[in-house]
DNA sequence: GCCCCCAATATGTCCGGACAACCTGACTAC
DNA sequence: GTAGTCAGGTTGTCCGGACATATTGGGGGC
């Protein structure tokens, strides 16, 4: 059994604005984090035991103990009972987020396209019309879109939405992103439940994605709910494997 | 704007046991995380005020919220600021975990059947000793595995291991999962990064999986850590998309 | 020299209290 | 009738303290 290596004890230039009105917990515990991003904490080291921090700045235990709770929730941090807390070797990346499509290519500086190729109300189907919990035949909204980077197509992307809840103008929707529409429309995103798997392209999505049929494609669908447990989208995507794929951070709940 | 629809206060049998060594708010939390499973929590009821609940249970309340807290973290419960902790209507199944092919398919009564194709030491190529962090050409495990159930091939799994962690007996890689034998030797796993793409399969593949050559396979690639912060596993898998998916649950980190 | 026990140290759990911020619904003033 | 105000209720934040428990390393007994 090797022995757990442990590093050294790190001094930090911490301080709380108690004037703020940001939580003093959120305040260290940001602090905490971009230490440990910018490499003044790095791996392995001790962050120094708890009573003597809350001292330090002035805090309540409780509170410290609050800010580094966040961050091993996060995976940043490991508290051994006897022995202190340390930073995690491994770099943690974002765990994977209730994120949009849009917003993953904007970040990687991709300057993404949308262009929306249908936008209309359509009769629910029996599985939308599940997933969605409406009736059947009822009416919701279908979108399908076409996602493009540096002009190459690169997502074909099918919605079903509820109706009544936002409206869905093509201009806006070939601007950004629908996540970022729903929110704007003040709907809180909680949850969602996905499924990812892979098929040949059918003759329409090999068109659309400029892909020959039957061409591998990763696909994706995902029910999206509110924080009231509404089912608020449905979406059926398709991704072309050579420009995309789904990569995420799991963190192992103890 | 539509109004919040705020189900009936719920009275709950609620007990905790001083005697017992599980942390009081940890029973709590498993018996109102049971309450909502079974039904007896149902969704949209609000849970009732935390001072009222800790009085009534004989508990401070920290603790107390400390057991509403954990299930919020797990998405089943819903705090909202002047009016009160509500469950969510939504049935959250579990979050993605760091879970083994091997459980989950045991979970869901499938039987599976492991057959080791190899079980070797080679020296490591670049891209694995980068993922492992080992040096390149140093001697690293490598594992070739197919997955079956009922018969039928399901995936192609291949792993590389650092030497000396473990060790790979082929009998027991037959008879159970990988990480299992990783935890049963003392091994912690914390966090993994993970990459799921597609492609059409290789010659090899193909065979292994009984496929035609091309088809559309599932592909994930997977470098998992403990909670020192080493790498302790690369794997690459292939599926079969018409036998497996990957299905999850996302939560909004608010 | 080896092994066991124990003290030091760190986090884990729990308490009781206080005040702040926010939401809702009812009342009041216009 | 409408809009603004206020009060009550609930969660959010923070404090200071107490004891429990796991880990580690050193000292004492053998």
């Amino acid at each position: 059994m090797p022995k757990p290596d442990v590093g050294p004890t790190v001094a930090l230039d911490l301080r709380v604005d108690r004037s703020s009105p940001v939580p003093l917990y959120f305040q260290l515990s940001r602090q905490l984090e971009s230490a440990i991003e910018h490499g003044s904490l790095t791996p392995g080291s001790l962050l120094g035991n708890e009573i003597e921090l809350a001292a330090r700045l002035g805090l309540s235990r409780p509170t410290v103990r609050q800010a580094i709770q966040a961050l091993v929730d996060k995976g940043l941090l490991v508290r051994r009972r006897g022995v202190g807390t340390q930073v995690v070797h491994s770099q943690v990346k974002r765990p994977l987020e209730l994120s949009s499509l849009y917003d993953d290519l904007e970040a990687a500086g991709q300057r993404p396209a949308t262009r929306v190729l249908v936008n209309t109300v359509v009769p629910a189907p029996a599985e939308v019309a599940a997933a969605l919990g409406v009736p059947e035949g009822g009416d919701v909204h279908r979108v399908e879109r076409l996602r493009l980077a540096h002009g190459e197509p690169m997502a074909y992307l099918i919605n079903h939405l509820p109706t009544g809840l936002l409206d869905l103008d093509t201009d806006r929707l070939e601007a950004t992103g629908l996540y970022r529409l729903m929110r704007s429309a003040g709907i809180t995103l909680h949850s969602a439940r996905q499924a990812i798997g892979a098929r040949g392209a059918t003759a329409t999505e090999a068109e659309r994605l400029t892909e020959p049929e039957g061409a591998p494609l990763l696909t994706m669908r995902r029910t999206t709910y509110d924080d009231t447990g509404r089912a608020v989208e449905l979406g059926d995507h398709t991704y072309r494997p050579s420009r995309y794929s789904f990569e995420f951070q799991l963190l192992v709940r103890s």
